[in-house]
DNA sequence: CTTACTTGACTGACAGTCGGTCTAAGTAAA
DNA sequence: TTTACTTAGACCGACTGTCAGTCAAGTAAG
C-alpha cells in the first residue's frame, strides 16, 4: 500500500507555511505557483487541497481564530468586572498580538463581501452567534449580580456591530488614528448609561 | 484639431453603462472585453478612462453616492424628532430604492479592504467625515432642544459604527434576517438611554 | 502490480499594451 | 472660396505575457 497522508493535517500545513506570503502581500499579487513553491509542493498539489487561494485564506482563518479564542477565553476570566472582560473581547481589533490574524482577518472580510460562499456565510455565522453569546453571557451574569442594569442586555448587538464597524473604518480610512482609544471611549460612554451606580446594586 | 470630448462626462456615462453588469455580477467574473462591449467601446479605450475594473467601481460609487446624498437631506429635514432623523440616515442599509449602490457599496467596501489605495482612502474618509458630522449636527440640535441628554454626544461614533458593522454582518451571516427591524431597535434602545423623559425638557 | 499521492508542462483565458486608423479642425496655396 | 495637406486627439482590437487550473506521467510504498 502506498502512504497515506493526513489530508486534513498537510490540508493544516500548507496554510499554515503561506501565512506570511498572505500577510505580507495583496492576495491578487500572490500566484498558486509562488503559494506552492513557498510550501515546497507542487502546483498540482495545491489544487489537491484547496479549490484556490481563498480557500486557502479560509482555512488559515479558521485556524488562527481557534488559537486565538482560547487565547482569549483565558484572558477574559482573569478579569473581574464586565467593562474589563467586554474591553478584552475588542482586543482583537488593535493588539499587537493578533496583528497577523487581523490582516487575514481584513482580507477574509474582504473575500466574505465579495464572493460570500455558502461556507464562508455558514463560518461567519457561526462566528458572529458564538460571539454573540459570549458577550452575552457576559452581560447576563453582569445583570443578575447586579453590575448592569437589565436594558444591557438590549445593546449586545449594536457593541458588536460596533466593533465590527470600527475596525473596517480604522482601515479604510485616517479618521480612526488610535482605535484602542477610540474603543475605549466608547465602551466607557456606554457603561456609563447602563452600569448602577454604587451602592445601589438591585 | 480632433474632436475634444469631455474626458469627465464620458467617464461617467461608461460607469453609468456598467451598472447593471457590475450589480448582477461578481467583480472578476466579468472581463474588461465584455465591459467596453457593454458599454460600445473598444478595450483599448476602457484604459483611456480607467485604470482598472476597481476604479471603474469606484467612479460608479462616487456617482450614485453624490445622488443618494441629495435624495436623503430633503428626506431628513421632513422628519422632526432626532430618532426618526437618524432612522433615515440608516434606511441606505436596507431600503430597496438604494438596493443597487448597497450592493454596488458592498463590493466597494471589499475592494477597499483588499488593496486601500490613497484616492480611496481619501474617498472614504472624506465619506466618514461628512456623515459624521451630519449625525453630529442633528445630535446637537437635539441636545440644544432638550430632547435628547448631553452625553448622547458621545454615542456618534458608536452608532454610525454600528451601523457599518451591521451591514456588514447582514451580508456575511444568516443571523439578521431583517436589517430594518434590528437596526430600529438598537436606534430604539439607545434612544431610551439617551433621551429626556417628556415634560423634564433640559 | 496496485494504489495513493505528487508533479510541472500544458492550455485557454484574460489583462494590459501598442501601433495603426479615423475624424475634424487648422492652414495655406490657388 | 475651394481644395489639398497637416496634425493631434480619440479610438480600437490584434498581440503578448502571465497566470489559473488541468492532466498524463511519475514516484514510492506495500
Amino acid at each position: 500500500m502506498p502512504i497515506i497522508v493526513n489530508k486534513e493535517k498537510k490540508r493544516a500545513s500548507i496554510a499554515l507555511a503561506s501565512k506570511d506570503l498572505l500577510v505580507q502581500n495583496n492576495i491578487d499579487e500572490i500566484t498558486i505557483s509562488q503559494i506552492a513553491k513557498n510550501a515546497g509542493i507542487g502546483k498540482g498539489t495545491f489544487y489537491e487541497y484547496f479549490k484556490d487561494k481563498n480557500e486557502l485564506l479560509f482555512e488559515l482563518v479558521e485556524q488562527l481564530m481557534t488559537d486565538y479564542n482560547k487565547h482569549i477565553e483565558q484572558k477574559i476570566d482573569l478579569k473581574k468586572s464586565a467593562r474589563e472582560k467586554i474591553k478584552v473581547f475588542y482586543e482583537f481589533f488593535y493588539t499587537k498580538e493578533a496583528k497577523d490574524f487581523r490582516t487575514l482577518y481584513q482580507k477574509f472580510t474582504a473575500v466574505s463581501l465579495l464572493s460570500p460562499s455558502k461556507e464562508i456565510i455558514e463560518f461567519q455565522t457561526g462566528c458572529f452567534d458564538f460571539y454573540q453569546e459570549w458577550v452575552g453571557k457576559i452581560i447576563e451574569e453582569s445583570i443578575k449580580n447586579g453590575e448592569l442594569k437589565p436594558l444591557a442586555k438590549d445593546l449586545i448587538l449594536c457593541m458588536f456591530a460596533m466593533g465590527k464597524g470600527m475596525f473596517i473604518m480604522s482601515k479604510t480610512t485616517t479618521s480612526i488614528c488610535d482605535l484602542k482609544k477610540e474603543i475605549d471611549k466608547i465602551v466607557d460612554d456606554v457603561f456609563i448609561l447602563v452600569e448602577n451606580k454604587k451602592g445601589e446594586s438591585k
